[in-house]
RNA sequence: CGGGGCGUAGCGCAGCCUGGUAGCGCACCUGCCUUGGGCGCAGGGGGUCGCGUGUUCAAAUCACGCCGCCCCGACCA
């Protein structure tokens, strides 16, 4: 590819709107134009990484025993009203109607497309397990936009959905999608964690999600350096500190904290460590009848303690509180604890409050906690002296650095993440809903088990960046660059000696399946380099008339800040093939 | 969804408060010059100032409405 053939755009600048580095390089790279909140064209220099990142994609799915196809991006409603979702989700789910008024959707995943596909064309257990997959357009309707390519609205995204026999096969081919995943990653050469992730409604544990490291990252990954647990935050455990509860030393005292209303304050102003203090959570779960309407109101006090967070997915999974909860009103709040919020505590209420104790909580003596009357706390509060055991002793937190790892082999550290893969064992929720059987041995039907299994494509580009980038640009992998040599000659329009040189070792490149890209544009020298290290090919050759004089020319690798001098004819040698996992090291030797 | 901010040339911005000729840098075009880190000089093209209504002799500037975009927050009392 010659340059002045592409089509190279780059900004010294970037615009005002692009927060993260990612996107402001993408942006100055001219990779990526923003066309509208969270939808951009893909220009042709970030496309080309696109499809780097595709082909390794179909190349393991394909490896992996997956099967390629296209499934729609405008779906009819009805499929999704069979699952429910069309009513259940949100205004992410993109709705559409058509010319006669009919309701369609713009896919944001494709369960029900492919459940279709299956429960009509998969019969009999001898078809399965099958695994379809496709690589395609999607929409989410996000609240906020935001992080450019990060978290668009339009999206690229495969997905893959297994359908087994049963739930023993399941797993196997979540196995298979695991392992698959692992060698994506692998040859992406990103720094990545694959991380046990919460499973929702379908229980079991079998999901992970793949995150990029970055310290720019959304996510909290918990993991344990000296061993191999890794999690995220929902699903971490916090476990019980080890030491029991020690003895009641001090006597309870309703004690005035004025407009100390946070633990914080509290703690601050009468000189103790946040990890004496108490934090009150209120929550409210509603009973229905069959008309909907509520019958019955229960009021719980959630206590975790004052350095630590409730974690909302923990405490949905509590018995009374999984079918669904939410913060209690101020009204109800003054009905059970006789205060406002600021000061509330588990002595001394009014009517029946159920109390749910964090497990740290529960060991805790003497112990600081808002007395339900307004401007005071109680400190030296005691379990069973003072108020009755909890109704409940559960996990309710986040888990914090230092906290001791579930599997016991050491502590708990934390970092940032980008999630950029998730693979998820889904069970019979879908085929159920959607009536997918097949007809087993005994010629029965039964219902599919099925697994699905997403990776980012466009995502990827952006983790890629703020994993990988300097003051001056993007630093890609080699195995998604979008060009792995820029031949970069020093006077291309006027010395016939370079002229030639750089165009032999163009075509010498492009003979040996290399990615080269000849600049001929004509650009001073500083500009050339500036544009390539912004765009951030991996390598790149100088050839100048200086040079050749001595029969040399200079190779740099990206993220070096020397070139090295090789002898002409330079020792070629083809990328390693396509199938290596690990087709990440460059083409060139970097050094003689 | 709540709060804040911004909308002036392809990009980055000034001008607006205090109404009267629309300006700067980058990019772009022409010529000369230069050629190992985003050259220099000279000349040049490009903007219904987001849209609409109103106030006024006169609106980028003031008022109102709308649209678009960005940031922060979203229940931890």
């Amino acid at each position: 590819m010659k340059a002045s053939q592409f089509f190279i755009s780059t900004l010294k600048e970037a615009p005002a709107d692009a927060e993260v580095v990612s996107h402001q390089l993408m942006m100055r790279a001219g990779m990526i134009k923003r066309l509208g909140a969270g939808i951009y064209n893909y220009m042709p220099m970030g496309l080309r990484v696109i499809r780097k990142v595709e082909a390794i994609i179909r190349d393991e799915m394909n490896r992996a025993g997956a099967v390629e196809l296209l499934m729609p991006v405008v779906q009819p409603a009805e499929l999704w009203q069979e699952t429910g979702r069309f009513e259940k989700m949100g205004p992410e789910l993109m709705r559409v109607k058509d010319r006669h008024d009919r309701d369609f959707i713009i896919q944001p995943t494709s369960e029900e497309v492919v459940t279709d596909i299956a429960r009509q064309e998969l019969r009999s257990y001898k078809q399965l397990p099958k695994n379809f997959y496709h690589i395609q357009t999607k929409f989410r309707d996000e609240r906020r936009p935001r992080f450019g390519i990060m978290r668009g609205r339009e999206f690229t995204m495969k997905d893959a959905y297994s359908f087994d026999r049963d739930a023993a096969g399941a797993a196997k081919s979540y196995e298979q999608m695991s392992a698959a995943y692992k060698r994506i990653f692998d040859r992406f050469g990103l720094t990545y964690r694959a991380v046990a992730a919460d499973t929702g409604a379908i229980g079991g544990d079998l999901s992970h999600e793949f995150q990029v490291i970055a310290q720019t990252g959304e996510d909290a990954i918990i993991y344990c350096p000296t061993s191999d647990y890794a999690a995220n935050i929902e699903l971490a455990e916090a476990v019980a500190p080890a030491t029991p509860r020690g003895p009641a030393t001090q006597a309870l005292v309703k004690t005035p904290t004025p407009g100390k209303a946070t633990c914080a304050d509290v703690a601050a102003l009468l000189g103790l460590d946040l990890t004496q203090t108490v934090k009150s959570l209120v929550l409210a779960t509603d009973e229905l009848d069959e008309r909907g309407v509520v019958v019955k109101t229960t009021v719980w006090l959630l206590l975790v303690r004052g350095d630590h967070d409730m974690n909302e997915v923990k405490v949905g999974k509590l018995e009374g509180l999984k079918n669904g909860f939410r913060f209690a009103t101020v009204p109800e709040i003054e009905a059970h604890f006789g205060c406002k919020p600021g000061y509330l505590g588990p002595i001394g209420l009014l009517q029946p409050v159920k109390i749910v104790a964090d497990r740290t909580v529960a060991q805790m003596s003497d112990f600081v906690c808002g007395a339900n009357a307004w401007d005071h706390h109680y400190t030296g509060a005691n379990w069973g002296r003072d108020l009755p055991e909890p109704d409940l002793v559960a996990d309710i937190r986040n888990v914090v650095e230092g906290d001791p790892s579930p599997d016991g082999k050491g502590v708990l550290a934390i970092e940032r993440g980008i999630e950029v893969g998730h693979v998820f064992y889904l069970g019979t929720k879908y085929s159920k809903a959607m009536n997918a059987t097949f007809l087993d041995e005994t010629g029965k039907p039964a219902l599919m088990e099925m697994g699905c299994y997403g990776i980012g494509v466009t995502r990827i580009l952006g983790a890629a960046i703020e994993q990988n980038h300097d003051a001056r640009g993007i630093i890609w992998p080699a195995s998604i660059a979008p060009f792995q040599v820029a031949i970069c000659p020093i006077g291309y329009d006027r010395s016939a000696e370079v002229k030639a040189a750089a165009d032999a070792l163009h075509a010498e490149l492009l003979a040996l399946g290399v990615d080269a890209i000849l600049d001929d544009r004509g650009e001073r020298p500083g500009a050339m380099f500036a544009d390539w290290e912004l765009i951030g090919v991996p390598q790149r050759v100088v050839l100048s008339d200086r040079g050749l004089k001595e029969g040399l020319v200079e190779v740099q690798g990206r993220r070096e800040t020397e070139a090295g001098k090789l002898a002409l004819p330079m020792p070629l040698s083809p990328p390693s093939r396509k199938s290596s996992p690990m087709a990440v090291s460059g083409v060139l030797p970097l050094s003689p």
